[in-house]
DNA sequence: CAACTTTCTGCCAACGTTGTCGTCCGCCGT
DNA sequence: ACGGCGGACGACAACGTTGGCAGAAAGTTG
C-alpha cells in the first residue's frame, strides 16, 4: 500500500465519493450542485454515497475553484445591539451558504469624513461588495466612496430608496400606518408621534405612514403633537417630555423606534402616570428592549435576519451576473407585534 | 500575447508578486507568514513588492493548501442581544483573520434533549471546534455531545470553570467585590443582592464577591437581603418587589446583571423612589440595556469581543497543536463603569 | 583555503473542487 | 438503416497557496 499523502487530512472528498458510487468525481460535483445533466439513477446512487459516507464539500476548495466572491464587507455603525446581532445572524448564515466571509468594519463618528475614512479602509481590504445597514445605508460619504471605488452595495431598510439602487426594506409607510390604525381603532383620537432622525428616509416613510392613516380616519392631522427625535434613548426624553407639558397631552404616544417609545414611558413613569392606563406607548423595531421593560411594548417587528440574508444574496448575484443588472428591490414582510403598552384611552 | 486563463480573476497572486520581487513564490509565502529564515533584505523586496502590486493572500486558497480547520461552531442561546451582537463581532474578527468560517446554530430551549439535538445538528456539520459563550458554557448535554464526538470546545464566561476545560472568562468573583465595595464606599450599609440564574457558575461567584466584600468591610451578612433571579427582567421585577416590601428595605440594589438591575429602577419607579436619591442601583455586564434606561446604569463591563477573540484563538491553537494541549484558561480584565444609578444613601 | 555547518531559496507536488471539452451512447427523423 | 443530434459522463487542467525536500549561498572552523 503505498503511503497516502503526507498532510491528508483524512476527510472525504469527491474522489471517495465518486469511488464508492462508481461514478466520475465531476459528476458528484454536478448533482451536489443543482444537479443539470444527471440522469435520476446516477443522481440517487451518488446521493446514496454521499450519505453512506457522510460527505460535506469543502468549502475552501470550492471558493478556490469557482473563483467566487469571497469577502464581502459588512459596513456597521451604531444602530441598536439588538438589531446588530439579529443582522449578523443572518448575514452569516448566508455568507456561509455561499461560502464567503464577511468582513466588519465598525464606522463610528457620524462625520463625513470620517465615513468615508472608514470606507476607504474597506476599499483597501479588497472586499468585492458591501452591505449597509442603517444608518449607513443613507450615508451619503459612503456611497460616494464606493461608487468611486466601483464597489457594487447594498442598502438595507432604507425608507425610499434611490432609483437603481440595490436595496432591501421594509415597507416603512404602511407599517407605521397600521400601527396608527391600530391605536385609533382601540379610541385614541388625540395621538402624538416622535419622529426619527431625519438622516434616514424611513424616519420620513414612517411619518408619512402615520399622518396617512390619521387623515384616512377623519382626524385633523394639525391637532396632533408631533415632536422631532433622533432614535436615540435621549432624544426620546426630550420629545416626550414636550409632548406631556403640553395643556392638552396625547392619549397615546407613537414613537418611531422602541428607544425613543422606551424613554417615553420612562418620563410617563415618572410622572406618575401609568402605562397603559393613563398613556399609551408604542415604538417601532421590535429590538430585545420592547420585552425588557415594563410593560412589554407594542411594536412592528421587521425581519431583520431574513433582511440581511437577503441582502447578501442579492450582492452575491449581482457580483456573480455577467452583466450588471441595473437594480433590484426587495421588500420584505413586517409584523404588528401588540403587547401591553396600548390601552384604550381613559375616559375623559 | 497568449489569453491568459478561460477564468482568470485577474487578481494578484504570490506568482505576480514573485516575479516583481525577483524571488520565488515561496519566499513570498515565507514572507507573508510569520517570515522565518529569509534574508532581510530579500524580505524587504518583496514588501515593497507586496505594497506596489496591492497584494493580499486569496484565503480561500490559503486554506485550502495549509489545510487548516475552517468550520468552527458557535452555539448560543439566548444570552442578551446585546451580548450576542458583541460577541459576534470579536468572533468574525478573528474567524476572518484566521482564514476560518463561523457557523452559527441557534439552542432555544432549556431542556436538555433540547440542547443535546441542537448540539448533533452541529457535529453533523462537520465543525471542527466549538465556541460555548454562557449560558450554554455550562450546560452539562452540550458538552456530553462534544465530548462524545471528541470536538474540542472553549467554554466562554463561566464562573469557576473545571479542570482541564479550555476557557476564557474574567473574574466575576473580584468584578463583584470591587462593585460592592464601591457600594460600601459611598456609603451603603444595607446592601440587596439579586442572584443570577443557578444555572451558571458565574452566578455563584458574583455572589461570593459580594459576600466577600460585605464581611471584609466588617458588616454584618446575615443582615443583607438576597434574592434569587434568573437573569431575565421578569425575575428581577419579583426580586425587586420581595425586596423592598421588607420592614426595612436596603439603600442598595446590587442585581447580578443589567436586565434585573433595570427591573430593580422600573420597580422602583413604580413605588415612587426617585434612583439614585431614594435608591441606588447597580448591574453587571455593561450591556447596551445599561445606557437605554435612566438613570444610567453603574455596571461592570466584560470585554466581551476580546473573550470571544481570545476564544476562537485558543481553539484553532488547539485544533493545529500537534499534541493535545491538555488545558488552558485565560482570564481577562473586567472595568467598573461608573454612571448615574449609584449614589450616596439618603440620610436616614 | 578546504571542509563543513547553517541559513536561505526554489522546484515540484498536493490540497479538493469546478470549468472545459471531448467522447460515447441512444434516440429520432428521413 | 444510416446520419445527425443532444444528453450524460469522464479526463484533465486550473484555481492560489503551502509543505517537503534539495540545492545554493553564506558563514565558520581548522
Amino acid at each position: 500500500m503505498s503511503k497516502p499523502s503526507r498532510r491528508s487530512r483524512g476527510s472525504i472528498t469527491v474522489q471517495d465519493v465518486a469511488r464508492e458510487a462508481g461514478v466520475s468525481a465531476m459528476t458528484v460535483s454536478r448533482v451536489v450542485n443543482g444537479g443539470t445533466n444527471v440522469r435520476e439513477a446516477t443522481r440517487e446512487a451518488v446521493l446514496a454515497a454521499i450519505a453512506k459516507l457522510n460527505y460535506s464539500p469543502n468549502s475552501a476548495a470550492r471558493s478556490l475553484a469557482a473563483g467566487e466572491a469571497t469577502q464581502i464587507g459588512l459596513l456597521y455603525s451604531n444602530p441598536s445591539a439588538a438589531y446588530l446581532s439579529q443582522f449578523l445572524i443572518g448575514a452569516l448564515a448566508a455568507a456561509r451558504r455561499a461560502g464567503c466571509h464577511l468582513v466588519l468594519e465598525a464606522c463610528e463618528g457620524e462625520r463625513p469624513e470620517e465615513q468615508a475614512e472608514a470606507t476607504r479602509g474597506f476599499v483597501q481590504t479588497h472586499v468585492q461588495g458591501v452591505i449597509l445597514p442603517p444608518p449607513l445605508s443613507e450615508s451619503g460619504p459612503v456611497r460616494a466612496e464606493l461608487e468611486a471605488a466601483g464597489i457594487p452595495w447594498v442598502s438595507v431598510a432604507m425608507g425610499l430608496p434611490p432609483e437603481g439602487s440595490l436595496n432591501v426594506r421594509i415597507d416603512d409607510f404602511a407599517a407605521a400606518a397600521a400601527m396608527t390604525r391600530h391605536l385609533i381603532d382601540m379610541g385614541h383620537r388625540h395621538i402624538g408621534f416622535i419622529r426619527g432622525n431625519p438622516n434616514q428616509t424611513s424616519s420620513a416613510e414612517r411619518y408619512r405612514g402615520f399622518c396617512a392613516a390619521i387623515e384616512e380616519a377623519g382626524l385633523e392631522l394639525a391637532a396632533m403633537p408631533v415632536e422631532q427625535g433622533f432614535f436615540t434613548f435621549r432624544s426620546g426624553i426630550v420629545a416626550s417630555e414636550a409632548m406631556l407639558d403640553l395643556p392638552k397631552p396625547p392619549t397615546a404616544i407613537f414613537a418611531s423606534n422602541d428607544d425613543m417609545a422606551a424613554a417615553a414611558v420612562g418620563v410617563a413613569h415618572r410622572r406618575g402616570l401609568h402605562v397603559p392606563q393613563d398613556l399609551s406607548v408604542v415604538g417601532f423595531d421590535d429590538t430585545a428592549l420592547a420585552t425588557t421593560m415594563w410593560p412589554e411594548l407594542t411594536t412592528v417587528r421587521q425581519p431583520i435576519a431574513a433582511m440581511a440574508e437577503a441582502a447578501l444574496t442579492m450582492l452575491l448575484d449581482e457580483l456573480r451576473a455577467p452583466v450588471r443588472t441595473d437594480h433590484a428591490e426587495q421588500v420584505l414582510a413586517h409584523q404588528l407585534i401588540v403587547r401591553e403598552s396600548c390601552a384604550p384611552p381613559p375616559k375623559a
